[in-house]
DNA sequence: GGGCTGGAACAAAGC
DNA sequence: GCGCTTTGTTCCAGC
């Protein structure tokens, strides 16, 4: 069974718990480094290592989680002063570096910085390397980048990156001081280790943006030029362009709200945005959009300043210059605000404002100049590898409508393949509840990776913008750390409410990526994405609250998406480990000859058990398997046990893990109905689960964006709803295998386990992804009495998974201890926080959202200690975890400690 | 005529 | 180094 796939599990992770804070938290390394700068190296390997180290931390999740957030040690109270970690923190210096008071020192600073990484050129654009591509690339990367070939320019991604770098944020905001402490939950909840982020991270945008492209190189490899390029993919981001600085082009003044000319059938946001409310936010907008215009543009602006940005590119840019971050065709609609430069953070942050966007751009755009300088604002959003939580305090951002698990993404070459779908036929939908404000806000879209490891975005592909008649959404493009991100209006009169009719999903050539300095994702096989949705509120006490959901995973192969198995649902998580029961699995591409493999791994990814399940072949279905659960190898066991299990059509042609459950035979058996909800799949009969195994990375630590405190205390609360997963959190993932297909679900490993008990169960840590998609909840959120703070909350609802897991304790841990209780400096509890937990849980997601809300609805969120899968065992266990959580926290505090006392010697010598 | 789709040819990468 | 398989990318054709 052993494939190259499943080495690359063993990647697992092992660190150790010790290392928590530090070394598992490349984050933290890394900052550690900027801070100290030796490691600055270390730094810029965790970029370009990538995933490497990534990996390694996503396995533990729980590392990564601190590291980058919380833990990081600008949580630890030392750690805030400094601005500067939070800077080194970064994968980007260069972020970190603009943040810093002196931008064009700065600036080199950072190119400095990355120059050790990768090359800098200030110009590079985008994700990918202008002169490297190929026409048709271009228009990809311009359809990617898309408007963006004002983006290219490298400037822009370095705002982003900076502004990514969660660590950053914190200095910016104002508040900022605290943001150290947030970090501490940070950690928890974005690793650092997301590929991305992390400091090599994310490849994507680090290497991208900055470095990247190797690319000439691979210009040179990859097919240099398509003739495509015309192609329709990239024509939509180019040639659909309509706004350009002029007003007239732009359109923006359609963004006004009330100006839509045309009202989006389901009005438009547009209609409801009100000049007035535009203007209300206009100047933090204003400030921020500008930025990200800025940003966007200044790339161009540079080129224009001769950086050595392509021609096409610098047309592009300056005849649409503004356009780049506008796009806002769509319908017609002016989405307004929404489009205007989100490109930021910021922008998310704020609510529409036709201002912000409208007026900064219009006025703005004309000058190449005015945009070439992009200042820097650190942008206290979160970097979009930041783990965030579907809920905190009163609000909770939901899926309601998942998207079809497949959708063939469209190359640059390609015209575009529409939008992704909804199973029904329609769309996916996103609604954010609890928002009772006025206000619209933006929605922001961005593809995201479906692997075990930490949400982050995909290198590979981009988020696409659909405009026609048929799109009744408006949307706008914009740039961020190189990656794609659509801006939607979430409005009011919607009830919050959008259909999302306007993405598609746009392929980038392997080559083409794989080439840029930093980048250390393989694109082969590497086709699952998901569709990652975020908002950030803004709240009276200046604080933003950012919110993240993130779909089912989508195969983006042609090829994948026809032969490759896929596990959509389950209708158990978890069982004795007697076994006998027959399950239901629920999802495509299932024949008559498939197999379904059981199988436990180590932490270190070796395979400690296997074994086939007997399929009932006469109830085959290509969308539905039963299988009967095999009997666990050891029918003693006192604990849960969580396996994988896949389904395999043959030699490489296997699904991706999921996860099981071995529970005591003495365990009562609690039924795990919580999915019901799930419904859809379900519906035959056995209520499936829905969790892919990556599922959604659940925890997230709510990342306030204006404060660093926030950040800490971001922790968000239970949310009434929450039906949201979380979004983020990283199914640590040992994988890094190229082939993301064979997520080996177990690496997670290390995660700091929350239990101490667990803490050395590899596969725990997954659990903590998998939650699912319960709610967040509550972990300990003071702010909502209805949940306890148990440490551990699982979401019950979708995963099963956790049984057993520590992994989510892992994360939980963290967070308790990032809690302001916990940890000592770390996180005070941010009072108006939203959420008084750091950390939120993520909801999974999973599958269905539809389901995750249900369930959460329906059931409140339970804490599951061991996990087990079901609601029903944490309806049983609840004690325990507490306790364990409570040990578990003592043991997280004191690493914490140890941890940072470290650190503020690092600060003192 | 353009946007979507589905299918498939061609080619590179892996095994 | 060769051949087969797998996967990625580009084209085509139909709706």
């Amino acid at each position: 069974m052993k494939s190259a796939e499943e080495d690359a599990y063993s990647y697992t992770p092992n660190v150790s718990l010790s290392l928590p804070l530090g070394m598992g938290n490349p984050c933290l390394a890394t900052q550690y480094h900027t801070l100290q700068s030796s490691p600055i190296i270390s730094v810029s390997s965790c970029h370009q290592t990538g995933y490497g180290l990534h990996d390694h931390n996503n396995q533990n999740p729980a590392q990564g989680y601190y590291m980058s957030h919380g833990l990081r040690p600008n949580g630890a109270p030392a750690l805030e002063s400094p601005r500067i970690e939070i800077t080194a923190y970064h994968q980007y210096p260069e972020e970190e570096v603009e943040e810093s008071s002196s931008m064009d020192h700065l600036v080199h600073h950072k190119r400095g910085l990355n120059s050790i990484v990768t090359l800098t050129l200030p110009n590079a654009d985008g994700y990918r390397d202008p002169s490297c591509l190929s026409p048709a690339s271009s228009l990809s990367s311009r359809s990617c980048n898309s408007d963006a070939s004002s983006y290219e320019s490298g400037f822009y991604n370095y705002d982003n990156s900076s502004q990514n770098s969660p660590w950053q944020s914190p200095c910016v905001s104002p508040k900022s001081s605290s943001s150290l402490l947030s970090c501490p939950h940070a950690p928890l909840g974005p690793p650092s280790t997301s590929p991305r982020h992390s400091p090599s991270t994310s490849p994507l945008i680090g290497a991208q943006a900055e470095e990247g492209w190797v690319g000439q190189g691979p210009c040179g490899s990859s097919r240099p030029n398509s003739p495509a390029c015309s192609g329709g993919g990239g024509s939509v981001g180019v040639g659909k362009r309509k706004y350009s600085f002029n007003g007239t082009t732009y359109r923006q003044p359609t963004y006004s709200p009330n100006q839509s000319s045309t009202p989006s059938p389901r009005g438009s946001p547009r209609v409801s945005v009100t000049d007035d409310s535009w203007l209300a936010n206009t100047n933090q907008y204003t400030n921020s959009a500008i930025v990200a215009a800025i940003n966007a543009l200044t790339t161009d602006g540079l080129v224009d300043m001769g950086e050595g940005v392509p021609v096409k590119a610098r047309k592009t840019n300056l005849d649409h210059s503004p356009t780049m971050s506008l796009k806002t065709e769509p319908g017609g609609e002016e989405m307004g605000p929404g489009s205007e430069l989100l490109q930021e953070d910021h922008i998310s942050r704020l609510p529409f404002k036709k201002e912000s966007y409208c007026g900064g751009f219009l006025d703005v755009p004309q000058h190449p100049y005015s945009w070439s300088k992009p200042k820097p604002y650190l942008s206290s959003l979160p970097a979009l590898d930041w783990q965030l939580p579907s809920c905190s305090g009163p609000y909770s951002l939901q899926i309601e409508m998942q998207p079809k698990s497949h959708h063939r993404a469209h190359y640059e070459t390609e015209g575009s393949r529409g939008a992704v779908k909804a199973p029904s036929g329609g769309h996916p939908v996103v609604q954010l509840y609890g928002y009772m404000e006025s206000e619209p806000l933006t929605l922001q879209l961005f593809i995201g990776t479906a692997d075990d490891r930490l949400l982050r975005p995909h290198a590979f592909y981009q988020v696409h913008r659909i405009t026609g008649k048929t799109v009744s959404t408006a949307s706008h493009e914009a740039l961020q750390s190189n990656t794609k991100v659509l801006e939607i209006p979430l409005l009011p009169e919607n009830n919050m409410r959008a259909i999302i009719d306007c993405a598609g999903i746009l392929k980038l050539r392997n080559s083409d990526i794989e080439l840029r300095k930093g980048e250390t994702d393989i694109g082969r096989k590497n086709t699952r994405v998901r569709m990652v949705f975020r908002v950030h509120i803004n709240q009276p006490n200046g604080r933003t609250i950012s919110l993240q959901a993130s779909s089912n995973p989508i195969e983006c192969s042609q090829r994948s998406a026809q032969e490759l198995p896929l596990i959509e649902k389950q209708s158990l998580d978890s069982y004795p480990a007697t076994g006998g029961k027959k399950i239901l699995l629920s999802g495509h591409n299932f024949l008559p000859d498939s197999k379904v493999v059981f199988v436990e791994k180590a932490q270190d990814g070796h395979h400690l058990w296997e074994t086939e399940a007997k399929v009932d072949k006469d109830s085959f279905k290509s969308t539905a398997l039963v299988v009967e659960i095999p009997p666990y190898r050891n029918q003693r066991i006192s604990s849960p046990v969580q396996v994988n299990f896949y389904v395999c059509n043959g030699k490489r042609k296997r699904s991706q893990y999921q996860r099981f459950t071995y529970l005591s035979p003495n365990v009562p058996i609690i039924k795990t109905e919580p999915n019901d909800e799930y419904e859809p799949l379900g519906a035959q009969g056995l209520s499936v689960h829905s969790k892919l195994y990556y599922g959604q990375p659940r925890l997230t630590p709510i990342v306030p964006v204006g404060d660093a405190d926030t950040c800490l205390v971001g922790v968000y609360s239970p949310c009434p709803p929450c039906h949201g997963s979380i979004s983020s959190m990283p199914a640590s993932s040992p994988r890094s295998s190229p082939t993301l297909h064979d997520l080996s679900p177990v690496s997670y490993p290390k995660c700091l386990s929350t239990s101490p008990t667990h803490a050395h169960n590899g596969p725990l840590a997954s659990a903590i992804q998998e939650t699912p998609g319960l709610c967040p909840a509550p972990l300990v959120c003071p702010s909502s009495p209805d949940q306890a703070p148990q440490g551990m909350l699982h979401s019950q609802g979708n995963s099963p998974h956790h049984l057993g897991n520590p992994s989510p304790h892992g994360f939980h841990p963290l967070y308790h201890n990032s809690s302001p209780s916990t940890s000592p400096g770390s996180h005070p509890s941010t009072p108006g926080g939203a959420a008084e937990s750091p950390f939120a849980q993520a909801p999974d997601y999973s599958p269905t959202q539809g389901q995750s809300q249900t369930q959460a609805r329906s059931s409140p969120p339970s804490l599951l200690p061991v996990d087990a899968s079901p609601r029903s065992l944490a309806v049983t266990v609840k004690r325990e975890p507490q306790d364990l959580d409570q040990m578990y926290l003592d043991d997280v505090n004191e690493i914490i400690r140890n941890d940072l006392s470290s650190i503020s010697v690092h600060l003192s010598t």
